[in-house]
DNA sequence: CTGAAAGCGCTTACAG
DNA sequence: CTGAAAGCGCTTACAG
């Protein structure tokens, strides 16, 4: 291996003492070339080279000039300032998703999806985690009050429909996802599946394999809400108790606490049913630990279908809906109302299929 | 359930029939204030008011100006136009991270890290999901050029550091992972683990137990090609030959892929050594698939220690490292060289530590 | 203590 | 076909 040599500190010599003679300044020796320095280069004017850049139809920039920035262009190695272009157009061509824990492995599935979507209509992806608090929901919102982005897919858990509208620049498109709250919006979509009757489905199934103490396992936020209004109604359908264990967050972490501590306090119980797939691994760590087999002790269900609910062992039963694909239909919804085509139309709720899918847990 | 009803639509008719009266444009109603329209309601200049906002130590506005400032900007919920404000300061107070697969469960970990950091220095974090393939990370580099973020942590798999400096705007930190050159380089910060030692280690264990016919599963893009370095290495130190499957991706489905056709091949091994635990995952269901029990018939090692590893049946023996911890690091060391303290230091190189994991797999 | 002015790099009427 | 000019919403010397 050849030690380093200084060889490209002398190449750049000449260059800096062109400057130093001009008296330029040497500090920042490489600015990044504007649409100004290539108008200079080619002795055409900024607003011809901006018309060339962009292609703009109605211009007329001749063909000759237009060769001539575009090669000059190239050749410094110009790319558009878009802070700039932003400022005046007051078009970011980003969108933002906002979700809260991206370490969820449902969450990614879904920008996945989202950000393939938005990138074939010419649109970025910012993403931003709000870890699921009221404070960081906040900064969140403040964020898009900033005008860093055109439209926003986004899952709150705290700060509700007239907060997000009030922090958002009138006639920016917003996408809420499992918003508490199914009533039609003015102007907000919403995309949905009906939690409370999933949960319903799968609070029966486990009644149909004769279990009858049952305990949820949630986290009374954003969706949680919903899926216990459902766990409530099939079990009281049934004529039992509705017991449920509230779990400070969404994540395995949690969700093992809950239970460790049901089970340290003598909780009984036949089948657990989690709000969502973290929550339900959480309770299988938790139930081995205190020597419960699943699920001939105590049947388990989740909710998510995320890729490591049927690895596990036992795989879980859980309940599914294609993140990947939602995350691109809602895409197209920001993008069809940035498009104009839809910009008009009021608030929609879109409500997304699910399905049960039943595994070793149960 | 009410229907909806029509009092929203008129309680708004007033206030458009009023700019209506006056003659202004009603399809934007709700223009976000900007400082201009802070300095007259105020009766101050627009210098003052940004001077006011922006609470500037040089400057003295009266304690009595700023306090009516701030009232009136508060009253007309005033918030900075951040492209405004980036364009002129050439600065975005925005941090990136490029990875290559947001669902790969190593990098949501990775990023919460830095994010977290970032924000406790004033920064937002932008996510770029490169797809690990040349076209998109090209992408990125584009968009990283266009000034969006004023540092990046990024882990490229196909473009080399050349290509990134010559994107990147002068002075604007960067920070590679796993970059597949460890050498140092002049500007970019590296930071990385031993991948061809840990390997290396891995490969001994499994040596240690006795296993001769060991396949590596690997894929050979970004640390890919030194994780299997260190595999061929260690087997050719034990006199073995060293067999490796390549997947195309660094995904399960890529790994179920291969170690399917690997078989049907005819190929014959008793432990798979994989370049991640995605592809260990794959091949984990291939082999079941199969009819091996896994480690009687054929052992398993993964690498990440993804929160998937020790979940699964049987629990997986990987590589980990705290890719929470390296994201803090990553985050701190571009803060640090914005801040200026660091700002002239050449590029530097930080390995990380890592530890095996022994689980049931092997 | 306060304001007029220049300028960040663009886009887009508008007038030749 | 081409360029001078205004302006997007800010920050920051600079001159009162």
């Amino acid at each position: 291996m050849k030690s380093s040599r200084t060889v490209s500190t002398r190449a750049t010599e000449p260059v800096e003492k062109a400057l130093a003679r001009e008296g330029k300044q040497v500090t920042t020796p490489q600015r990044r070339p504007t649409q100004r320095d290539i108008a200079i280069a080619t002795g055409m004017s900024q607003t011809a080279v901006s018309l060339a850049l962009n292609d703009v139809e109605s211009s007329t920039v001749s063909r000759e000039a237009r060769a001539r920035i575009l090669r000059a262009a190239e050749k410094m190695g110009y790319v558009p300032n878009r802070m700039a272009r932003n400022l005046q157009s007051t078009r970011t061509h980003t969108l933002a998703c906002v979700v809260p824990d991206l370490t969820n492995p449902a969450y990614p599935a879904l920008i996945r999806g989202f950000q393939s979507a938005a990138e074939a209509a010419g649109y970025d992806t910012m993403i931003f985690d709000t870890d699921g608090t009221l404070e960081r929901e906040k900064r969140a919102l403040h964020w898009l009050a900033q005008g860093h982005v055109d439209g926003v897919m986004a899952v709150f858990f705290h700060v509700n429909e007239a907060a997000v509208l009030k922090a958002v620049r009138t006639g920016m498109p917003v996408v809420q996802m499992e918003s508490q709250t199914y009533r039609p919006s003015k102007i907000i979509d919403k995309v949905y599946i009906n939690n409370a009757a999933a949960v319903q489905a799968m609070t029966q199934l486990l009644l149909g394999k004769g279990h009858q103490r049952i305990v949820m396992l949630s986290c009374h936020k954003g969706p949680g809400a919903e899926r216990e209004r459902g766990f409530r109604e099939a079990m009281r359908g049934a004529g039992f108790p509705a017991r449920i264990i509230e779990a400070e967050d969404f994540t395995q972490a949690a969700g093992e606490r809950a239970i460790t501590t049901a089970l340290a306090a003598g909780s009984q119980f036949s089948a657990v049913l989690a709000a969502n797939d973290l929550l339900a691994i959480g309770a299988m760590a938790a139930l081995r630990v205190s020597g419960k087999r699943i699920p001939e002790d105590v049947a388990l269900a989740g909710f998510d279908d995320i890729p490591a609910a049927q690895l596990l062992h036992p795989a879980l039963t859980t309940v599914r809906r294609d993140e990947q694909d939602i995350g691109r239909f809602v895409a197209e919804l920001l993008v069809a109302r940035l498009g104009g085509s839809d910009s008009d139309l009021p608030g929609r709720g879109f409500e997304m299929t699910y399905q049960l899918i039943t595994r070793e847990s149960t």
